[in-house]
DNA sequence: CTCGACCCTGGAGTACTGTCCAGGGTCAAG
DNA sequence: CTTGACCCTGGACAGTACTCCAGGGTCGAG
């Protein structure tokens, strides 16, 4: 798949697409002519991508799993356990985000919102 | 109350709390000396910034709203309201979570976590 | 052969959020 | 009066994540 179906069916832009390869969170074949040619993985994995960036991890620290990821025979397999540590991740984000929750609506409800907690 | 103490009590360095003042998100009156000179208020307002951040608001939103609070008669109400937003969003986010970690199960338990869902 | 849609590279520029530093002033204690 | 801890300004620099552009190549349709 060449580029600008990529950018298509991710929601990126051509740039960006570009962008990761440059940082090594992509990686692509290429054509005789030089046009990059991706694997059709790419789209599952740029939605990774995006699944890890929201969840606070940055573009570098993702490349590098990947990495890892890269080439092993079981990589099925150890991409299933990264995303349970992704969800082991999202539990704990979601219990911060209660504990936030409580607090702040402690805080909506006294008079003095700013007071120190 | 002076910048080092300020600084020490939010746990924020000297700097970020100067960058913090020249983008606005603060105010200080100043000393005779030309100190920065910080209300007590400082100290819970910049650990509402940094939940504000926490919940992906840019400096330059969390600003703007602290705008609108300064100096309003009712503005302990005002950020009662602001709270009950920040929760509404809370919410949000956390019902996101809930979708991408149902996602996560169900591709971690496929042998594929990476097929085209 | 030309046109338009697509692709390439290299490099500059942007926004955000800091962080560091030089050069210099303030102030209380000894 | 000196010393050390503190404060000031202005400006350079950094890391992250893009975004845009100039200048140019590729390719299928008409």
């Amino acid at each position: 798949m060449r580029i600008g179906e990529l950018a298509e069916r991710t929601g990126l832009s051509r740039d960006t697409v570009r962008f990761y390869e440059r940082t090594g969170l992509l990686t692509a074949r290429r054509l005789p002519n030089g046009y990059r040619d991706f694997p059709p993985e790419a789209v599952p994995w740029l939605r990774y991508v995006r699944t890890a960036q929201a969840l606070g991890f940055s573009l570098a620290e993702i490349a590098r799993t990947g990495a890892e990821l890269d080439g092993a025979p079981d990589a099925a397999e150890r991409l299933s356990e990264l995303l349970r540590q992704k969800i082991a991740l999202i539990d704990e984000r979601t219990a911060e985000l209660a504990a936030l929750r409580a607090d702040l609506v402690e805080r909506a409800a006294s008079g003095c919102p700013l007071a120190p907690s």
